[in-house]
DNA sequence: CTTGAACCTATAGCGACTGTAGAGAGTAGA
DNA sequence: TCTACTCTCTACAGTCGCTATAGGTTCAAG
């Protein structure tokens, strides 16, 4: 019931799509599933659940790279969890500064769209703010470099 | 003087890199400008200002099509700003999304590396919430629509 | 006149997918 | 069994927003 799954089902199971799916196994994300006798790829339960944390990390904003490192981890359970907390210290600190500058940058949106009603645009509060960057107050010092 | 800028000192006066604005020129996101006879691209002020303007949004995370937009904007100053306003307001939503659900993964990577005290894999709090959607509460379900 | 920096075009690569074409596999009804 | 239809297969191109490279040309200083 659960052993068998066409690639159609664990996509929809692990709210992945196919191509997706078959990207991953090209990367060597997850591993290459048996095939049917017709060359369909045929997944057990661990797949969908490895897909899903694997989704789930994406959705959070992991990179490949690091859910890579992450998965090896869950491979390995029995070993200390000093990776894992190397991994998800730099994690923390990559999601702070994503964090301080999305929130820089909320404000000035918020600042934008509040003086922005109905006027024309030459008067548009969005078009001058975006046209001058001293206007803009980021509490960031250097270059916010949304990037990342 | 501000006439015939070559285009390493109109990157340097916009910030932003000299292939970065060949490849703009390359989409139509601004405009060829003349040559020297010696087929060197050469700049006036107002390319300046229209780079800074579309990296200062780029900054601020608008993908090139919004910028496109608020271009043709800029470049029809009578009409109403109401477009502009709605530009704006979905890259807020965008940009809202995006920091509550960071904001919720900053609390389980704190937690985790918290609780990750020479313990083991097998516990480890951040594998266990990556591998259960429903352990997170994060309140925004769909996609984030608007770049980055 | 020579050197070296800045410029030119064209092309490939990045991450993380998504979409397409053209073929084969599996299934449900007549 | 035949047909019709959906699902899956591989392989490759395209997306976005750049960045980097190769191999050549132009310009300005000494």
């Amino acid at each position: 019931m659960t052993d068998g799954m066409t690639i159609g089902r664990v996509a929809k199971a692990a709210d992945c799509n196919i191509q997706t799916i078959r990207y991953y196994e090209q990367i060597g994300l997850i591993p290459a599933p048996r095939r049917s006798s017709g060359n369909q790829r045929l997944y057990d339960a661990s797949a969908v659940r490895r897909l899903a944390f694997i989704r789930h990390a994406r959705e959070l904003g992991f990179p490949l790279s690091a859910i890579r490192d992450l998965i090896s981890l869950v491979d390995h359970p029995a070993q200390s969890c000093e990776a894992a907390d190397r991994i998800a210290t730099a994690q923390l600190h990559a999601v702070e500064g994503r964090i301080r500058r999305l929130t820089a940058l909320r404000g000035e949106l918020e600042r934008m769209v509040e003086e922005c009603k109905g006027g024309r645009v030459a008067d548009c509060r969005v078009i001058e703010v975006l046209s001058d960057h001293s206007l803009c107050e980021t509490p960031d010092h250097g270059a916010p470099a949304l990037a990342e």
